[in-house]
DNA sequence: CATTAGTAAGTGAACGTTCGTTCATTTAAG
DNA sequence: CTTAAATGAACGAACGTTCACTTACTAATG
C-alpha cells in the first residue's frame, strides 16, 4: 500500500487560503487550485470529498491552529485582567503574523460557509470562556453582562483593529498601521469600561 | 427614445442582495439573477458593465443608504454621548430593519471587493466623525485616542451584536436573540471606557 | 390630434470558456 | 504481488457575455 503525502494535503490547503483571500471563493477554482499546489485536479479528490468539503476543512483546520495560538499561557482561573491581557496578545500576535489565515476565516465567518463550522474546537472553548466570565463576574473583576455582549465588547475592537492594519487601511481610508501603543490603549480603555466601578 | 424602467434596476439589485446573502458571491449567476428578477440575462448588461460592475454599483447604493440612515438626527456639534447614542441607535434599528443590506455589505467588506468601494460617500462620512472625535477630545469628553482605534471600540462591539441576533446563533452556537437591553448596557460599558476618568 | 420616424430598452438564443468532478490508467510504496 | 495514491484527459453543465432582433416609448411632422 501507498501512503498518502501529508505534505501534499497540507500545500492544497494553503494554496487554496493564498487564492481565496486573493480572489475571493470567487476566485478558488480546483483546476487553477490543482495547478498552483503543483498536483492533478482529481488528486484533490483523494483528500476532499469536493469543493465545499476542502474549504470547510481547511476552515475547521485553522479555526483549532487559531484557538490554540489564542490559548497558549490562558488559564481559565487567571484574574480577569491578566487573562483578557494574555488572550489580547495572543490573538494580536497570531493574527499579524498570520494574516492570510485571519484574512480567510473573517472571510469564511461572513459568508454562508459559516453554519457549518460549528466545530467541537469552537464548543470547547467557549465553555472554557463562560467558565472565565463567571469566575470573573463572581469575583466582582467584571460587570455582569450577557456572554455575548461580554465577547462584542472585549474581542471585536482588537479584531477591527487587525483588519485596519491588514487592509492597510484605516476608517478615513488613509493608511494605517497598527502598533503595540494602540493595541495597549485600546485594552486598557476596554477594560475600564468591563470593570465595576469601586462605590 | 424609450426611457430606463426604474424598477428594473431596483429589482435587480434586490435580488443580486438576496442571493448573495444566502448561497455567498459563489451563488450570484447572471442568468439565476436573471431568472430571479424576471429579466433576459441581457437585460442587467444594459445596467451595469459586468458582474463585477453590478457588485460595486449595489455595494456603494448601499452603503450610502446606510450612511443615511446612520447619521440621521446626529449633528457634529453634540456632546459625545448623546451623538455616541443617536448613531448607536440608528445603526442597530438600520442593520435589524435591513438584515439582508447588512449581511451583503458585511459579505463586501470582507471579499476582495472591499479595496474597490472607497467611496466619496465614505469619506464625506469619516471627515465628520472626525470633526466629531477631535471636539470630544477637546472637551474632555472622550479620552485622547487614534480614530481607529475611536472607531474600532465604538462600533465593532455593535455589529459583532447585530451579526449574533442576524445569524441567529450567539458565541457559544446557542440560539441567541439581541434586545434593547443589550446594546444599552453594551452601549454603557462602551461609553465608560472611552470616557475621562474624573480625578 | 393622429401618424410616423427614430432610438434605446429589452429579449432569447447562442458563443466560447471554464467549471466541478470522474474515469481509465499508471506509478510507487508496503 | 497488492493496493491505494496519483494522473491527464475527458465529461456534461453552467458560466459571463454578446448579438441579431423585436418592442415600446418619445418627439417631430402634418
Amino acid at each position: 500500500m501507498r501512503p498518502r503525502d501529508a505534505d501534499k494535503e497540507r500545500v492544497i490547503k494553503r494554496k487554496a487560503i493564498e487564492m481565496i483571500v486573493k480572489h475571493g471563493f470567487d476566485g478558488l477554482s480546483m483546476h487553477k487550485l490543482a495547478k498552483a499546489a503543483g498536483v492533478s485536479p482529481a488528486t484533490i479528490y483523494i483528500y476532499f470529498n469536493d469543493r465545499d468539503d476542502l474549504i470547510i476543512q481547511t476552515g475547521l483546520e485553522e479555526e483549532l491552529k487559531m484557538f490554540d495560538a489564542t490559548l497558549k499561557g490562558f488559564d481559565a482561573s487567571m484574574s480577569f485582567e491578566e487573562g483578557m491581557r494574555v488572550q489580547w496578545m495572543n490573538r494580536a500576535y497570531y493574527f499579524l503574523e498570520n494574516p492570510d489565515q485571519m484574512n480567510f476565516m473573517e472571510q469564511l465567518k461572513h459568508s454562508p460557509y459559516h453554519h457549518e463550522i460549528g466545530s467541537q474546537v469552537k464548543s470547547n472553548f467557549s465553555k472554557l470562556m463562560s467558565q472565565f466570565v463567571h469566575k470573573a463576574i463572581d469575583n466582582k473583576e467584571l460587570v455582569p453582562l450577557p456572554i455575548e455582549v461580554f465577547w462584542a465588547i472585549s474581542f471585536a475592537p482588537l479584531y477591527q483593529l487587525v483588519k485596519f492594519h491588514i487592509n492597510k487601511k484605516g476608517i478615513t481610508g488613509s493608511p494605517y498601521v497598527l502598533d503595540a501603543q494602540s493595541i495597549h490603549l485600546a485594552l486598557s480603555i476596554v477594560l475600564k469600561g468591563l470593570k465595576p466601578t469601586i462605590q
